[in-house]
DNA sequence: GACGATACGGAACGCACGCCCCGGTTGGCA
DNA sequence: TGCCAACCGGGGCGTGCGTTCCGTATCGTC
């Protein structure tokens, strides 16, 4: 690959990181393009369509959160809370993150399994409710997360779903 | 009024409310032309934008579903917990509902005030937790209904929230 | 320093949508 | 029944976006 080819590569990488994480995916592909200082024809040499550019951006992003849930907790459902904690932090500092779940299958398919292996070992030690599924737990997180850019209260939003995910019920 | 007019009218309401309830805001005004089998511009002749054609066919269910929670109670948490079951039940059924506090700011107003004072109410009672707003309530709800049209389990994703929702915490 | 491959930029295409305009038609009153 | 106003339909305009094309500039090599 040609020098400046990945230097423009990069800058574009540069741009879509910013703009993705600030206005998320509705950003028109053409100020990424002018962000970064290329015409919209190179954004396309590097990627095939808009939603691979996206992925690139946030894969690693995603992939990063993921092993992060993989070191060993003492508790499962505090293993299981701290990753949805950590989802909550990255959606409400950037706004791809709640795009992501929706734009690309293959994240949402990664998020899905790593989110159903902390939900079915949490449940099992009874510490969430069982009638809770995996599917159940994305949709409800991809909702929470696009709450967060409308001026919820993002503490208060995330802790009233860990709450509410409790085994136990109401006094 | 002509005759025809009138009826014209009246077909157009009745697609763009089995389209508005289907598909959402997101379907197209020619498609709701077209299934009321007359031409856009007659649309228009009727409903000044899309939007006061949305509006005219979520208003009333909205405004029912608020007076529905103006009837007495004796548990003021119960009067709450009520109401966002019928929201979910409303938007599980019609995917508009979630539409309207998106589209329309009147109807969202309306609709934070009445969450507010049901709110308030349940928790001035105790029930409640106190750290929510009804803006986090109204955002949190939007997320959820959003939510049910994507194949998770709407009572569940209620259950949690109104479980969420309570004051007590994890034993 | 010249040449070929590679990459660039931005104009242009195709599409979808909200909205408007106008020639033709229809309804209802005299 | 005839006339005028009201109304209809659909073609068309403007816009915004993702994507493509191609003449031109640039890089790296011999």
């Amino acid at each position: 690959m040609r020098a400046d080819a990945a230097r423009n590569r990069e800058k574009v990488l540069e741009a879509a990181r910013e703009l993705f994480a600030s206005k998320g995916y509705d950003v028109p592909l053409d100020e990424i393009a002018s962000r970064a200082g290329v015409g919209p024809g190179t954004v396309y040499r590097h990627f095939p369509t808009k939603q691979a550019l996206f992925q690139a951006v946030t894969e690693a992003r995603v992939a990063a959160m993921i092993a992060s849930a993989e070191q060993p907790w003492t508790d499962p459902k505090e293993a299981l809370f701290a990753f949805l904690g950590r989802m909550a932090d990255e959606a409400s500092a950037k706004r791809d993150m709640s795009d992501a779940i929706t734009v690309s299958p293959e994240l949402r398919k990664n998020l899905h399994a790593a989110l159903g292996t902390l939900l079915h070992r949490a449940q099992e030690a009874g510490s969430v409710r069982t009638d809770v599924t995996a599917t159940d737990l994305v949709i409800l997180m991809k909702g929470m997360l696009q709450s967060l850019h409308e001026g919820g209260n993002p503490a208060v939003l995330l802790e009233i779903v860990l709450n509410g995910l409790q085994s136990s019920r109401k006094p």
